[in-house]
DNA sequence: AGCACGCCGACT
DNA sequence: GTCGGCGTGCTC
């Protein structure tokens, strides 16, 4: 039995598992996660390493192996519980440990940072000259370097003197020994925000406020810990109650991390937090530096702050005493990682707050169906807060047609009823917000007369026409000038089917000649603090219409804005993904939310062509739980997730032959797994190898293939078997490997 | 990263 | 010969 490895250094050469023999004594002590002292290199000085997992056979030459000095004894570092939580993340994700790792422990990279050194010449200049002249002399050149270096500039960074003029560790330590210079740490602690405590507002909670606070915090006194999920509707007060709940969980000692949509972390929902809870609060997101990064891992290390708050990657805060985790607008697709491991924050949450004896709230007014599925079958406490906390009333929603309007002759992208509110609320001075659904829709290029549409020579995905005028690739950002002719057949009738924000600002302008309107889209908001700037312009009443995608229906409360109009509600239908339904829902309640968030009423109309349909019939009675069992019964239907776990096996390579040869013999080994799993008592279904939606990205083909089981256990053994039959068998040398456990979307 | 090894010029 | 600096390569 061998231990294996990962060694406490930070270097890329030694990014890589090294394996140890088990001292007798330790057997069935060492653990994965522990942190471990070994004996290292030539001269087998003692350095830290952790344990990330175990295997039979060694692939070195066992006469080098060396063993294990000891288990770290004093206190279980942090990291120690982190690298428990990252072998958990292998464990369900799929991938390596060392990939799981970096996630877990994004401070690794960063050290270095932290070491700011810097190297001071301790002579005067008449000496140092002397010193120059002797080194050249004695044709010590790496030295003579330094020295010439340092009378330049007294002070030197330590990296530019390494790298630049390559003089080695040992040498400039030589040279600090004979007291010719100085190596210098400097320590330098950077707050991002900083804003005062103000005084306590008393909040006046409602009934259902208080209810869901009582009952988390009288529970967590008893040491009850679990999960809770506050299902409340926009504007229900779900961040008071979450405050209070940190407020609890400071008060008994312990520390929590927030996590919220990076597009949400707004200066004004953090300042929320600042106000409320001082300096002991710290932010993560990606606008910060590394250093400052690093500054608020180490401040949350050391236990200088009780409440961290960031998106998706601030799970991995390393506090002591983690004692709550909340994640804001739950169902947001931004919690899912884009990287193996392909982890789910809501999930992984869930792991680490049970490693840590800690309890989990999740927020959201359209719950992903996965939480309410488990706060139905009882896994997760419901917490419901039904109304708005200020007494307001919900939007009156109605749903127009289109094809009726077509049948009616109205051709516009208006429909009838839109037009003469949005005609009404000028009049009235009152603000309008039109949210364009588009998504997956970028402005491709065809050709009206053969229909040859223009795609990427790496990728199989159309071109989308960029602003500058040229036709970029949204997928590896190939770049080519626009075709004023069609490359297939030479017709001149070459154009975009741009539906986009631009094309209904110019509408706007045309037909509302009288109004301002405010344009926010991936183009205007290129620019630093562009999304930011839009929003308080528009919030200031500088335009009477806002246009925008996704983005501006998340957050933000505008209280002049009483219509909110939604073209093309069912644009995100059509995407061929049994998430679709789901995130309409969610996208029209969040849209119908805008509206009437001040003292007016507000109103909502929501252009479809398929009125019909449950997700958004749901969504204009703003009834979610209705919604809720229409899906539940698609998804049990389906074999889709939560009804049923999925397992996503997505294979890439360069050539596209050896991706089918090795789909084959891949499919081949999953089915006589399946078959012994099927024997066993549980049943999997096997689906694929299948084209993706996009099949081709940079010049690598891809292909998918899919796992279902009632059990996600049986996922993660197949998973498991699939990755053995990986490693064992050279023919899959080639190939990029990837598992994606309930993944967001098919492929 | 940090250490030893081996090469190479300088000096006894 | 030998001493000491400097670059290179390896670490289970």
């Amino acid at each position: 039995m061998y231990a294996d490895i990962i060694v406490d250094i930070t270097h890329e050469k030694l990014d890589k598992i090294f394996q140890y023999r088990i001292p007798k004594e330790m057997e069935g002590r060492l653990q994965t996660g522990m942190e471990v002292l070994i004996p290292f290199g030539r001269a087998n000085r003692e350095t830290k390493g952790y344990v990330i997992g175990f295997s039979e056979k060694c692939n070195y030459d066992p006469e080098k192996i060396k063993e294990i000095t000891q288990i770290s004894q004093n206190h279980i570092a942090i990291e120690a519980k982190l690298v428990a939580l990252a072998a958990w993340m292998k464990e369900h994700y799929g991938g390596t440990m060392i990939q799981a790792l970096k996630t877990v422990l994004p401070i690794k990279q960063q050290e270095k940072q932290k070491e700011q050194r810097s190297i001071r010449l301790l002579l005067d200049r008449r000496e140092a000259k002397e010193r120059l002249s002797y080194f050249l002399s004695k044709n010590q050149t790496a030295r003579a370097r330094v020295v010439a270096a340092l009378l330049d500039r007294p002070i030197l960074p330590y990296e530019y003197v390494t790298r630049q003029l390559k003089v080695t560790a040992a040498v400039l330590r030589a040279m600090e020994e004979q007291r010719i210079l100085q190596i210098e740490a400097e320590v330098v602690y950077r707050n991002p925000v900083t804003a005062k405590r103000t005084k306590q507002q008393s909040f006046c909670y409602t009934e259902a406020q208080q209810a869901a606070i009582h009952t988390f915090c009288e529970e967590y006194r008893r040491g009850k810990r679990g999960t809770y999920l506050v299902y409340g509707v926009t504007g229900s007060g779900k961040t008071e109650v979450y405050m209070e709940m940190i407020e609890h969980v400071i008060a008994e000692g312990k520390q929590a991390i927030v996590l919220i949509p990076e597009i949400a972390l707004t200066y004004q929902t953090v300042m929320r937090f600042y106000q409320r809870f001082g300096d002991r609060v710290s932010i993560i997101n990606s606008r910060l530096s590394k250093g400052e990064r690093y500054d608020q891992m180490l401040r949350a290390k050391r236990g200088e702050i009780n409440v961290m708050i960031g998106p998706r990657s601030a799970l991995f805060t390393p506090f002591e005493r983690l004692g709550l985790i909340i994640i804001d607008e739950e169902h947001e697709g931004t919690y899912k990682s884009e990287q193996t491991p392909r982890y789910h924050a809501r999930e992984t949450a869930i792991a680490r707050a049970a490693m840590e004896g800690a309890s989990v709230v999740l927020g959201s007014a359209t719950p992903s169906m996965e939480a309410f599925y488990k706060a139905v079958t009882g896994e997760f406490r419901l917490l419901r807060l039904p109304e708005r906390a200020k007494q307001r009333a919900m939007a009156h929603v109605t749903v127009a047609d289109m094809r009726k309007e077509l049948e009616k002759g109205n051709r516009s992208i208006f429909s009838d009823a839109l037009r003469s509110l949005m005609e009404d609320r000028l009049k009235k001075k009152e603000q309008i917000m039109l949210f364009l659904n588009r998504r997956g829709y970028a402005g491709f290029i065809s050709c009206r007369s053969c229909g040859h549409v223009v795609k990427c020579p790496h990728c199989d995905v159309s071109l989308s026409s960029h602003r500058n005028g040229k036709l970029v690739c949204h997928y590896c950002g190939y770049e080519q000038p626009m075709v004023t002719s069609c490359p297939e057949c030479g017709s001149s009738h070459v154009g975009g089917f741009r539906a986009g924000t631009q094309q209904i600002e110019e509408l706007l302008l045309r037909e509302f000649p009288q109004a301002k309107v405010l344009r926010m889209d991936m183009d205007t908001t290129k620019q630093k603090d562009g999304h930011e700037k839009i929003l308080a312009a528009f919030s200031s009443g500088e335009a009477d219409i806002l246009v925008g995608t996704q983005m501006i229906v998340k957050g933000h409360d505008f209280g002049n804005v009483t219509l909110v109009g939604v073209l093309a509600a069912d644009l995100s239908l059509y995407a061929d993904d049994y998430r679709a339904g789901e995130r309409t829902f969610q996208l029209l309640t969040q849209a119908a939310g805008r509206a009437g968030r001040g003292e007016k009423a507000g109103e909502v109309v929501i252009q479809t062509y398929s009125p019909e349909h449950y997700s958004i019939v749901a969504a204009a009675k703003q009834d979610y739980e209705q919604f809720f069992q229409e899906e539940m019964t698609y998804r049990a239907l389906m074999g889709y997730p939560p009804a049923s776990q999925l397992m996503a096996v997505l294979v890439s390579c360069k050539e596209e032959e050896l991706l089918e040869t090795a789909c084959h013999y891949l499919k081949a080994y999953a089915e006589t797994c399946c078959k012994k799993c099927e024997r066993a008592g549980t049943s999997v279904q096997l689906i694929g190898p299948a084209s993706p939606y996009v099949g081709k990205v940079r010049d690598t083909y891809r292909r998918v293939i899919y796992l279902k089981s009632e059990q996600e256990a049986v996922l993660v053994f197949l998973k498991d078997q699939l990755e053995q039959y990986i490693e064992i068998n050279s023919g899959f040398q080639n190939l990029w490997i990837q598992f994606d456990l309930n993944p967001m979307s098919v492929f």
